[in-house]
DNA sequence: ATGTCTTTTTCAAAAAGA
């Protein structure tokens, strides 16, 4: 039976993180990658170190910060859109959307929002409130998505190793929790949670304080399902041998298989 | 408050974001 494996990564800088990305393609071989934190600009992106690698892909890169990619093992991704849609005046690479292999991929890099209260977390809300929006618009559409990257959101308590030193990050407030709820609520699968509902796997450990060592982790790196991609899940993890790589990103790839149906 | 890492400006050391 054939297999569609879709991940997500936040590389945190492609140009210092380009070894540990084509040694992760190679030994991994996803067929469809979303990559987020590029901390690069569109000239500095390298597209031919990745097309070497057997992979077709699309950016949208930024100076210092933030910037978006979707590969695609063995052909182009066609771009559907650049930015999210609901407001021109925000000039962040956050979001990608492409078609390939059949189904349609978001990319996206949800603002952080800290700190908190303040105009960054305002900001990760109003983004929070275009994805939602657009998302159901995906939806109705009837097409197979999935909504793939870092969502800067530990959805409940479980999903961390201990909340008590994280309670006042926006990466756990109550607003932030209702978001992910919501998009949820719409009729999307949290592939992650649906495979693993008594302990989800963590998909980051900051630098600090020696948390990968002491696998204290969060969850924010997540991959929803429209309802039809839902009923194709076989699997879904986390490949934590990259993070435990030197210089390794302080996020590790989340990735979920697909049952791939004959499509017209 | 702190911890660490990557980036930029500008070529060293510091600031900013996460």
């Amino acid at each position: 039976m054939a297999k569609l494996r879709i991940a997500t990564f936040n590389i945190n800088g492609i140009q210092s993180r380009l070894p540990a990305l084509l040694a992760w393609l190679q030994r991994e071989a996803p067929d469809i990658v979303c990559l987020q934190e590029l901390k690069a600009d569109d000239r500095k992106f390298p597209a031919d170190d990745i097309r070497a690698a057997g992979y077709g892909v699309i950016w949208r890169g930024q100076t210092s910060w933030n910037g978006v990619a979707i590969l695609a093992r063995g052909l182009e991704p066609l771009e559907i859109r650049r930015e999210l849609p609901g407001d021109p005046a925000d000039s962040q690479s956050r979001y990608l959307e492409a078609a390939a292999h059949g189904v349609i991929v978001g990319c996206l890099y949800l603002p952080n929002g800290n700190p908190q209260p303040g105009p960054k977390f305002d900001y990760k809300l109003a983004w929070f409130e275009r994805l939602i929006a657009h998302a159901d618009s995906l939806l109705t559409s009837g097409h197979p998505v999935v909504l793939a990257g870092d969502y800067n959101v530990v959805p409940t308590d479980r999903d961390i190793y201990n909340p008590r030193s994280w309670r006042k990050d926006a990466l756990l407030q109550p607003e932030s929790r209702a978001c992910y709820q919501r998009l949820l609520d719409q009729g999307w699968t949290d592939a992650l949670l649906q495979c693993h509902p008594e302990q989800p796997p963590f998909t980051f450990w900051d630098y600090f304080r020696q948390h990968w060592q002491r696998d204290a982790g969060l969850r924010i790196d997540h991959l929803l399902l429209s309802p039809q991609l839902a009923d194709d899940l076989l699997d879904a993890g986390v490949d934590r041998w990259v993070r435990g790589e030197p210089r390794a990103s302080d996020h590790a790839p989340t990735w979920v298989d697909l049952r791939q149906r004959a499509r017209p």
